[in-house]
DNA sequence: AAGCCAATTAAACAATTGTACAATATAAAT
DNA sequence: ATTTATATTGTACAATTGTTTAATTGGCTT
């Protein structure tokens, strides 16, 4: 298999040129946040001169607006595809969920650099704010269908449930822990956010998560 | 009584040039942002020219990590005082709380703007970071003090809880609730946060916060 | 080999940035 | 009124920004 590529390393050789940026765009706001993220920079990840960018790109702007679609579409495809495999236990997919979530390797100034990056863009660029919402918008889909299929699972009435409360509560807190992990690593730990997030989840769904 | 001065407006008059500055780097990062808050927009704020900023501060980077010391600050000073007015009805204070957050005057584009501009130099500016994780830890506690009382109001025995969790988990539902209000304003309304907090808030708390 | 087209470079552009500094204004103290 | 110290201005500067454009490369077709 191949092995997975991070955000933080850029493939030089890659042959398609507009990718190529995309990843080097996403590389620099990782590493050197949007302020540090100029031409000259992404083009040095990219192996390549700063001219060129405005060959494939209208311009700067439009390739950061681009790596965020690209980026926020790979979020919400891996998180469907892992839970589309895990359904028939829909329980334990997502616990899978969770502690994907708040593994190490997804934590970190790093990544909370780009996202900050994406967002404030999304304040000014219309395009990005209905890419941000279409993404949303799905995710609490995905989420509320694990739950439904969890509660089935567990032979409980579904429909007597909010879902869409749920799911959108469950995410805001993902959110707001994630968020804080990244701004103080050292306030919370790993298992201290999902014993936070297990204790919440099992008390509003009426699910048991926990394993014992 | 003054009528409060809100972070989008600047005293142009104020003698305390010290303050000055921060509110119109305050001012400027909600209007536009932190790449548009320029020396030149700060002074034009302040109603001042760009060379006496160098004059009060360092330099840029330094008024606005003070800038982020006063807002922070700021907050948490006003939340503990409304909390330990309302202190006699720890119930309604919670409530009062949380409508307070969603409440128009405290969500928008322009808050979240300055937040994003902060969180950003979090990361690069070790003295940011130190402030935000003493504002955290004292926030936290501020709201285990309120459920705390909620729980012996009730007559309820609080020791039987994790305050800790069950505090660190709301403000992370706020925050996450928050931010996607500012990122996208029409998903969801105020009643629609509210419902969805208090659902959760009374789930895991065991507290009844709802009013009938 | 010759010619052509796209990819890529290298250099230059004007604009904007944060900051430094000498000149000037202001107010207080003597 | 003169001095002194501080507050403020206006200008200049070097550095960096995104973008443009002419020159150069490299591979493909004929």
């Amino acid at each position: 298999m191949k092995d997975k590529k991070t955000i933080f390393e850029v493939d030089k050789n890659n042959e398609d040129k507009k990718q190529l940026f995309i990843d080097a765009a996403i590389c620099s706001l990782a590493n050197h946040g949007y302020k540090g993220t100029t031409v000259r920079q992404i083009a040095k990840y990219a192996g390549v001169t700063p001219g060129l960018l405005t060959h494939y790109y209208q311009g700067k702007e439009v390739l950061i607006a681009e790596s965020y679609k690209y980026l926020a579409t790979q979020f919400l495809d891996d998180f469907q595809n892992k839970i589309n495999e895990g359904m028939d236990n829909p329980i334990s997919a997502l616990r899978g969920f969770f502690q994907n979530i708040f593994a190490p390797e997804n934590l970190g100034k790093r990544y909370l650099r780009v996202w900050l990056a994406f967002w404030t863009l999304t304040l000014t660029e219309e395009s990005l704010r209905n890419t941000h919402s279409d993404i949303y918008k799905e995710y609490t889909k995905s989420l509320e269908n694990i739950l439904r299929s969890a509660y089935i699972h567990n032979e409980q009435d579904p429909s007597k449930k909010n879902l869409r409360s749920l799911a959108v509560g469950i995410l805001a807190m993902l959110d707001g822990l994630w968020l804080e992990c990244c701004l103080d690593p050292d306030a919370l730990s790993k298992n201290d956010n999902l014993a936070i997030i297990y204790e919440f989840v099992e008390s509003t769904t009426g699910l048991k998560i926990k394993t014992n």
